[in-house]
DNA sequence: GTTAATACCGAATAAATTTTCGGTTACCGA
DNA sequence: TCGGTAACCGAAAATTTATTCGGTATTAAC
């Protein structure tokens, strides 16, 4: 199961605080693709084909879900035009490019930080 | 298992991009209970049983789990002075307290979204 | 009418993360 | 010596999240 929030027959077994501005975040684009996907849409791949040729390290099918949990809390807007080949591309909503430079603090912060993980694997700790 | 990253008897199954800063990023601080214990430090709460105390949906063991992760990634110092009661204090070092303004970004952003959980919420939604 | 492209979905399984539960060690004071 | 506080740790179980695999539907060119 994914972190979908909405009315589905999946019931949490934990109590989440939905106060905590951090919890919230995280439901919306904390799952491992979804800040692949909103930066891929970003960078112009709106169809779903080309976001699965973009994101390599992933599935075709995790895309799929987590782009749909993306529209279901609007953070990106479907349209699709019949016709052929079946034409569907996402676009970032309002609230969608709101959350760009948060996910670019936290990439920025990481790039900066790489050492952290490379060190620490290094030593041979003693847990 | 928790997201150690250090020389362990874990191994990984699924491949991860740690040139990728947001992954690094969340393998840091991107735990469940992760960004309560840096916020709970930073307010002064520096003491294990303090922070089993403050922070109350979480058992002691997680948090003693994650502030390990924290301590070995070099987010957080931990000082002991043998006595009694026993004596232990954690404090962010420079590179930890240089996550906090990431955090409160990403709570800021929650907080300014609460009404993305509702609203989705409410409908019923046909997945 | 068979094949090919695009965009999905369902269900079982696997993997990762968190929780539960019950320890241990060290020290002090009654 | 017994009880009580602080700070841990190990291992199994439960929970959550991601992956694998195999579908469906539409259109359209050959």
């Amino acid at each position: 199961m994914t972190n979908l929030f909405i009315s589905d027959m999946y019931q949490r077994k934990t109590p989440e605080d939905l106060q905590c501005g951090i919890t919230i975040a995280m439901k919306v684009f904390g799952a491992k693709w979804k800040p692949c996907l909103l930066d891929a849409i970003q960078r112009g791949f709106r169809r779903p084909s080309e976001m699965h040729r973009e994101i390599r390290g992933a599935t075709p099918r995790v895309l799929d879900m987590q782009l749909r949990e993306l529209e279901v809390s609007g953070i990106v807007e479907k349209r699709q035009s019949a016709g052929f080949p079946l034409y569907t591309e996402y676009t970032l909503t309002d609230i969608g490019r709101s959350i760009m430079p948060v996910i670019d603090r936290i990439n920025e912060w990481g790039l900066m930080h790489k050492e952290l993980l490379r060190e620490v694997d290094l030593q041979s700790m003693s847990l």
